[in-house]
DNA sequence: TCGATCGTATAGTAAACACTCAACATACCG
DNA sequence: CGGTATGTTGAGTGTTTACTATACGATCGA
């Protein structure tokens, strides 16, 4: 599947050369230079910004958010959503914390139905 | 009560005269320089690191998440929970995204629920 | 062997971030 | 008037972020 517990860069070459698309080629699509993509994808550089994270997601058909995570980021609309109710949030996700993949599906479920129900 | 929808800089000079703690006073206590905190408080220059603002909301007595939030930052060990399963966290916040305070809250204590359950 | 293509090394940069310091004006206190 | 406290101004600094351009060596196909 799609996770993996190594590096933002590593993964991105590993994706990148599955693909078997060129370096270059790759960094056009993107919109980036290529030495900055060789860079990144041997983490010599850090992860670029979420703009370039979330074209090269598109560009790998990956997950954006599992990208962004993975290079250490949080997307821009998620930290929106927290700071609309930092108190409530904190403590959810402090909670939430050891909380299984399954069980926070639950909970994600849970909400969704809560906010059907408001809809109404 | 301790929300309101004004800048961070605002709301800590606010609290700060409140408190009847003059500048420089208040700036050794957090720990940073009184002209620095002059220009926060006037947001003029954006609001500082997160240990400053801890360092602020506990010199306060203010949450700290709360004022994080005001910064536009996110707490560091929210950031941290949430790229543990950024996929399930993802879909519950954006489901989460527009439920009142009571319902958030209701489901921080279903997660503190399952998380006990988990603990036996 | 020519040249196209591959990835890489080196160097540099513009802008933002997170601050500090010295000096100043203003006001009040004795 | 002298001293003390207030907040403010302007200028400057080191570090990090997010990149780019030029140039190089290796490889591979015709």
């Amino acid at each position: 599947m799609s996770n993996d517990n190594s590096s933002f860069g590593a993964t991105v070459r590993r994706l990148r050369e599955a693909k078997k698309i060129g370096l270059r080629k790759f960094a056009k699509e993107v919109g980036m230079s290529p030495t900055y993509l060789s860079k990144v994808e041997r983490d010599e550089f850090n992860p670029p910004s979420e703009e370039k994270i979330r074209a090269i997601a598109a560009a790998l058909g990956q997950d954006a958010d599992e990208l962004l995570a993975l290079a250490g980021r949080l997307s821009s609309d998620l930290a929106d959503i927290i700071q609309r109710h930092p108190r409530e949030m904190a403590t959810f996700l402090r909670a939430a914390n050891g909380l299984s993949a399954e069980e926070m599906q639950r909970l994600a479920e849970e909400a969704q139905r809560l906010k059907k129900e408001d809809g109404t």
